[in-house]
DNA sequence: CCAGATCAGTTCAGTTTCTGCACCGGTACA
DNA sequence: TGTACCGGTGCAGAAACTGAACTGATCTGG
């Protein structure tokens, strides 16, 4: 079982967890899920110190999480906005969210919901199986080598 | 919006990133879900620096989601389990595990891959809501100010 | 009875990374 | 002419990470 889990480095989720394991770099994808795209804004609303947002936006950029584009001319200015790649990874920071909201929160409850178009409910996610339509949780899973496993 | 977002900061969301966003936080907890719990076997298996490994575990013990478990006395040998608040990220790390092989994988594939119990096909997840059963990502959903919201 | 092996950690010194703060260059506005 | 805006850099000190060796207590084989 041990041995199973230790293909894993290097893999895609050891990238992905390489990637997305670098303190800020998913609040920062966070506040562009919810529109933000300057650089000013981003260093105000995180806190996060300049030179390491200039760091982490160039990662997110060479990752392809993010582009660079100019949204003015003289003097160019940039802003940042997911790509495609990037935007797939909402899923991931909606679930990590929740299990926030779910261990750390206040009393209060969670400070931002989301509202489900297709429902028109606040969206109360959770991970299901395509096949079946089931949840999925630890329990209900066991990982076993994939096409990708190397010996 | 972006003040929206803004208010995030140190809140439920913002803490459960601050934790995770650790470098190596999720790839212990990755082992742990494949039933890893040995300090020596994390470290042969990740390859993580072990000062740095006792250091997460302690930072992860303290958070609740590991627990420290004495699992032979003389000489005191302990061992880390998940805790049911770890294990609830569960599905968080299976999101990114998602993202990374269809983003990140080679062209075999994924290495390891989930057999669902419910159908016993190989899982296929996605992010779905309790409400309506339809699936939630980028586009499907706006964030709104929820109950915890600080003015 | 002794040499190794096990195992959960720690110590230490060196390197990398992060942080805070000031600053740049170019423009627009008053 | 002075100030505010804006993306981004430079620098020095603080913090975190890293690799390699080592600890202390026990068990195992010869």
């Amino acid at each position: 079982m041990d041995d199973l889990a230790h293909r894993f480095e290097g893999e895609s989720v050891g990238r992905a967890l390489a990637l997305v394991g670098e303190r800020w770099t998913l609040l920062i994808l966070r506040e562009a899920f919810f529109g933000v795209r300057r650089y000013g804004v981003l260093a105000r609303n995180l806190g996060i110190p300049r030179p390491t947002l200039s760091a982490r936006l160039r990662t997110l950029v060479d990752a392809g999480l993010l582009e660079r584009v100019l949204y003015a001319p003289a003097p160019d200015r940039y802003e940042y906005r997911l790509t495609d790649a990037g935007r797939d990874l909402f899923g991931a920071i909606v679930a990590l969210m929740r299990w926030g909201d779910e261990h750390l929160a206040g009393p209060e409850g969670p400070p931002i919901v989301l509202r489900h178009h297709a429902c028109g409910e606040i969206a109360d996610p959770r991970l299901t199986c395509r096949h079946c339509g089931q949840e999925i949780d630890a329990h209900a899973v066991t990982p076993e080598p994939g096409p990708g496993f190397r010996a």
